[in-house]
DNA sequence: ATAAATTTTGCATTATTTTGCGTTTTTTGA
DNA sequence: TCAAAAAACGCAAAATAATGCAAAATTTAT
């Protein structure tokens, strides 16, 4: 009996009986144990099936839930928004972006917070659906899929119609020189686009964003009132930031 | 018995039980008590059950993550669903409505379909963006926070522009007489507005919808081109249905 | 076709895991 | 507070797995 036969009935067996054991097989292909241990242990390397002590069951599908969404140093990103959570206000009409640092500013906005927030990222407008005093308006368009966000003109348009409080925007890249810059051409016309729709301009980011540039501009310093990070107010990277008068938090 | 079996049964057991009691398990498996308790504890520290004096009951599931969305008798769902993959083509314009059953046909799509969909349902373009062949777009709008679909005019507008090839509605209720009928009136005019944008009309539920009657009107039985039950397509139950002209799957 | 090289297989040995039992400790409910 | 039930702990026996090795089978090269 070729290898292969023997892979081929252990698999069918698997289906059948949903569990393999190695006695079993062994007996039942007149092989020894060993032969069947290495046959499942090839297997189980294939991530054909999963061996377990006594012989092997089928591989549990990962159900790959599209909706868990992993977000990188979460507790890091907690610190930097809950410093921003003081600018937010009853009755405020606030536009969101998309990006994990607004989404965790998303999670931990209070539940009695009576705001009207624009988004047209799909994560967060998940997690918004939870605030029950929130009226939540989501920007519709085409999905760029990987970052689960609509772009393009139909978003631009419903943008520079609303006239927001505030605005809170996730940043790819910022430096001293070019303002803020995005990697994508699309989002840093939305972005454009949030900026003028909003009396008030907030961004959050990591200090490692500090300094670093991408393709797109988005908007001067200037244009800034509010920047959020990691660090101190007072810290020596800040310097110049502060200088060219926008706020840190 | 494999212990990965045990595992398994005892997991069944808990979520039908909503608990299991070591001796009943002990007797059940014919093993020791003292296996049974290591297994509690395995189990425990996967934070897959939490151990109690006298057994195990459900880990209260940390209704923290929002986006995980429990799909009620979901292997029910797929069989209807998978029966209505036969209506997707290349190529295609379509319109999805929300609801779970939806949501379920939309995790089954296979992943090289072309196509371009419109919705207007958080989970399902949560899903759909992970399909690298669809375009996709989100029909944007107020949200309606506990179902996670946007409403009320802008959508109606959205839609009633599309010329679609076929649209998937989700049905609250549906009857010889009145057709299909909704709890929410927006809601109705929404699925008024994608019937009318579409070719083919398409509406998928599970048999206790039949027979059911809501306040609020979306079409008369004629204007669906399709339905999609669990049932066969030739049971007596639909025998009516069959009648009207409507075709069975 | 034959010899060499490679792979596969089974066996002996050793290591690891699982399991049930007796005992002690903890928890529960009266 | 006390007694019964359950759990934890240590331990030893049994089952299963891993490892090294040599024989057998298969493949490859000449």
């Amino acid at each position: 009996m070729l290898k292969a036969e023997r892979h081929k009935y252990i698999m069918t067996k698997l289906i059948e009986d949903q569990k393999v054991v190695t006695t079993d097989l062994a007996l039942a292909l007149d092989l020894s144990e060993d032969t069947i241990r290495r046959d499942l242990n090839e297997l189980d390397s294939k991530k054909l099936l999963e061996k377990v002590y006594g012989g092997a069951v089928q591989v549990k599908e990962k159900s790959a839930n599209v909706f868990d969404i992993a977000i990188s140093e979460e507790e890091e990103k907690k610190k930097i928004v809950s410093k921003a959570l003081s600018l937010l206000h009853d009755d405020q009409v606030i536009i969101m972006s998309g990006g994990s640092t607004n989404l965790v500013f998303a999670k931990l906005i209070p539940s009695d917070l009576k705001a009207t927030i624009y988004t047209y990222s799909l994560p967060i407008a998940m997690q918004l659906s939870q605030h029950p005093n929130i009226d939540l308006i989501f920007i519709g368009g085409k999905m760029q899929k990987n970052a689960m966000v609509t772009i393009g003109m139909d978003v631009i348009q419903v943008v520079s119609k609303i006239k927001a409080d505030i605005c809170f925007i996730g940043a790819s890249s910022i430096n001293i020189k070019q303002g803020l810059t995005e990697v994508g051409y699309e989002i840093s016309i939305v972005k454009k686009a949030m900026i003028e729709a909003s009396d008030r301009v907030v961004s959050m980011f990591s200090a490692d964003k500090l300094n670093t540039k991408m393709p797109h501009g988005v908007c001067e310093l200037t244009q800034l009132d509010t920047i959020v990070t990691d660090l101190d107010p007072y810290d020596a990277k800040l310097e110049e930031y502060r200088k060219s008068g926008v706020f840190i938090l």
